[in-house]
RNA sequence: GGCGCCAUAGCCAAGUGGCUAAGGCAGGAGCCUGCAAAGCUCUGAUCCCCGGUUCGAAUCCGGGUGGCGCCUCCA
């Protein structure tokens, strides 16, 4: 099966054809980490963990990197004001970040390069465009890329920059050439966050390091491009891509990459979520809440191109949703999967590899659901349909991340073990009562019940409990 | 100012030239049930407006209206 993906440079939907048969080299914009995750981080990371399981489904032997920036303006501020070191700062926040990936289910990376690990591999890559002549030192020791080397600058966003409107916004850096040109090294004093290499002491400018990054850990070679797919935020595209690619041009004569894919943002009421307008918040709070598949899943079940908008009316509507799904996983419990049906196997790994069209993977699963139950209900004791229904769920599982926990354990989230023998008490009182007719009692039960947040019922199993 | 995205039922959301416009939530009717719940069945939109292209458009083109984003760190 083929995979199509919608090539934000190109600006159209193309088929994806690896540099590599078989193989997928995808470099995904990591974090700046100087604070905590939040609902943007989420949907990036979740948008190009369904390209990477996917492309694993559809047999590719996938290499994903993922990079952190760890050296940046902000951390270095947060240094200031907390006092504490660039370590300390940025391993709690890789470890706060790694966490709640962790908890939407996102497959880590395969590579997970740090800016501050990376210094040899930049440095190397400054002296490549140095040696070039496509970069220039400024009096203060400041190291600056020259746009005006590369013909080709602008092409990737097709921004046509213009230099009076820039200036008016960029802030004017005397002995800079160009509005355009940006910063690869910046020169500092002694410090922590200052590296001592040959062209002076100094930290890595942004857009340097995933250039360099990529060219150490794919290699840009003889091929056409470094690696297959290079991902990010949709903000990211200008003018970080249009740098990053750049400066991989004239060091390297090579296209950083042959495909590009950017998602949509995260808003709150129709707002783009940023910590200026106050608006944003972090995962890990909306985690204390949530369970994080809920939260994977609502966030996947919108077009990872399109904008998303955060609401938690939706989302709880998406937990009637997923709830459906484990539902029917109760329905099949322990039972041991076999092979999936062929026919949704393949609906669904062809909505995924429709540039990963997650909305139409879920009303496909919805439909299997569906079509489950209805099955279910005809035929309780069919051994091998439940098999089948079983290996249905493990690969919605293992394509889109969702529907692998524990189905009973799902709908007792939060619930204390003496609430659990507190509410299978009730339940023995109730069946008790409805044996002796006496259905008054039973109610009462119910509704006792139903006050502590727990829906009850009957099947010819006996009584089941959910925590709502 | 430059570049771009979006507008589909009460709400969320696929579809982007041609069978009856996916799916979910909410609502209504029914089956099941002691009654419920869960599950199942049935039930809703001609696709922001105007014009054009076409045998045929939600889907393409032009013009509006409304919303959002990038151009400064940003997923």
């Amino acid at each position: 099966m083929d995979f199509y993906l919608f090539d934000s440079v190109k600006r159209k939907k193309v088929k994806f054809e690896p540099i590599k048969e078989n193989e997928a080299s995808i470099y995904v914009c990591g974090p700046t980490v100087y604070d905590d995750a939040h609902l943007g981080h989420a949907r990036s990371a979740l948008s190009f963990d369904l390209l990477k399981r996917t492309l694993k489904e559809l047999g590719f032997r996938v290499t994903l990197a993922k990079n952190f920036t760890d050296i940046d303006d902000k951390i270095i501020n947060k240094m200031k004001e907390s006092g504490k070191s660039l370590k300390e700062i940025t391993n709690f926040y890789i470890n706060r970040y790694l966490e709640d990936m962790e908890a939407l289910n996102i497959l880590r990376a395969d590579i997970e390069p740090k800016a501050t690990e990376s210094i040899d591999a930049i440095k190397e890559f400054i002296n490549k465009l140095l040696k070039k002549g496509c970069a220039y030192k400024l009096e203060n020791g400041d190291i600056y890329f020259d746009t005006s080397k590369d013909l080709k600058y602008g092409t990737i966003s097709k921004m046509v920059v213009d230099e009076e409107a820039t200036i008016s916004r960029v802030e004017e850096v005397e002995g800079k050439k160009s509005p355009k040109d940006f910063a690869l090294w910046k020169a500092c004093e002694e410090s922590e966050y200052c590296f001592d290499v040959e062209f002076g002491k100094g930290r890595p400018g942004w857009h340097i390091e995933c250039s360099a990054m990529i060219y150490k850990h794919f290699g840009c070679k003889s091929n056409d491009y470094c690696i297959d797919i290079h991902c990010g935020g949709a903000d990211l595209l200008f003018p970080h891509h249009e740098n990053e690619a750049s400066q991989t041009r004239c060091a390297t004569g090579v296209e950083i990459a042959k495909y590009w894919m950017h998602n949509g943002f995260v808003q709150i009421d129709g707002e783009k979520m940023s910590k200026s307008l106050g608006n944003s918040f972090f995962l890990k709070d909306a985690l204390k809440v949530y369970d994080g598949e809920l939260i994977r899943f609502y966030l996947i079940s919108v077009h990872y191109r399109n904008d998303f908008n955060f609401n938690e009316v939706d989302l709880l509507s998406s937990k009637k949703r997923l709830d459906k799904l484990y539902r029917l996983k109760k329905r099949v419990y322990q039972i041991t999967s076999k092979e999936p049906n062929k026919e949704f196997k393949k609906a669904l790994l062809e909505a995924m590899s429709d540039d990963l069209n997650s909305s139409k993977a879920f009303a496909i699963v919805d439909e299997m659901i569906n079509e489950a139950n209805e099955r279910l209900d005809k035929e309780p004791k069919n051994r091998a349909l439940k098999q089948e229904i079983s290996a249905n769920i493990e690969f919605i599982s293992n394509l889109l991340g969702v529907g692998g926990k524990d189905a009973i354990k799902w709908f007792q989230q939060g619930v204390s073990k003496e609430e659990k023998e507190k509410i299978e008490k009730l339940i023995q009182k109730r069946a008790q009562a409805k044996k002796e007719k006496n259905f008054e009692v039973a109610d009462k039960i119910r509704d006792e019940l139903k006050e502590m947040g727990v829906a009850i019922m009957d099947t010819s199993d006996g009584t089941k409990w959910e925590k709502i």
